[in-house]
DNA sequence: TCGCCATGGTTACGGTTGCAACCAATTTGT
DNA sequence: ACAAATTGGTTGCAACCGTAACCATGGCGA
């Protein structure tokens, strides 16, 4: 029997998702700032733009989950470095569509092993049971807590 | 057959697991903030001290996760609102017993049910089974991600 | 067509964070 | 016993972030 007056901040859900990701995300952060020199925003604008090819900052956000400020400074600062071009759209001319240079997809090539290898080298440290029950309780999770409108 | 060219961000857990925890943890800090407005690392301390009775601050951060300066200000915070005290410690000069004022108890005990109510909503969203399989995950992506010595 | 609201995107600003430098007190090695 | 290294804790600084304000363009109703 607990008491019911303390709360066990370790099993707290809230904190434990925090501490988890922390780590994580700080470990993985740490492959792509040694290697490319990126921010986080800047990772995840040249991840989205690697996969999807052409997109406006709006898209990039909704996809990504970032705010917009945050995309507009990621996306200045990839544009900045070469990695990224802008063209004016010509139905809409408040909106620019955004897509990688050369220089951009090779960096996303040369990221993608890496990223892949990052959650390979932490997924088998665990059980196959164990990435079962992860990858099933992360998704009912991300329904309960995400699509909460 | 999917290309091994692209990663797919949305499936990628270091994506998806700073998607969730902004989620939860943006909801849970809006019921503290809300109500007794403090800022994550105060609320962390808060339930640090009212878990623990008596700490160091560097104790404090050792359980919370939190870098020593971010509980630096916020034990300063929680002194300044007066939920908090600082004692010498009699065999180490250099070291401060921190403890809950009667107000700061006060406030902890508002909390605990607000964090219980919180995180009971969120998993009475997700099926028993569900349930077990995130607690089983998480459980074990705890050992595979925090114990990297 | 004209006025008004909505949308895409950028920027100024205040607040928060982590790193590094720092001070004081303690421990360690010789 | 004393210099050097370690530890507890605070603070200055630069980077980062979200909010709100803003500009330009587009959509829409009267």
């Amino acid at each position: 029997m607990s008491d019911d007056s303390i709360l066990a901040l370790e099993a707290f859900l809230p904190y434990r998702l925090t501490r988890l990701t922390d780590a994580v995300s700080r470990d993985f952060s740490q492959a792509y700032r040694a290697r490319l020199g990126l921010t986080r925003p800047e990772w995840r604008t040249l991840a989205t733009l690697g996969q999807y090819g052409t997109m406006t900052a709006t898209e990039i956000g909704t996809h990504s989950s970032m705010h917009k400020t945050k995309v507009s400074r990621a996306v200045a600062a990839l544009e900045q470095r070469r990695w990224l071009t802008r063209k004016p759209d010509p139905g809409d001319r408040r909106v620019e569509q955004l897509a990688l240079s050369k220089a951009g997809e090779k960096a996303y090539r040369d990221m993608v092993p890496v990223a892949r290898g990052f959650e390979d080298d932490l997924l088998e440290r665990m059980k196959p049971a164990e990435r079962k029950a992860l990858m099933e309780g992360l998704a009912a999770l991300e329904r309960a807590a995400l699509n909460r409108s």
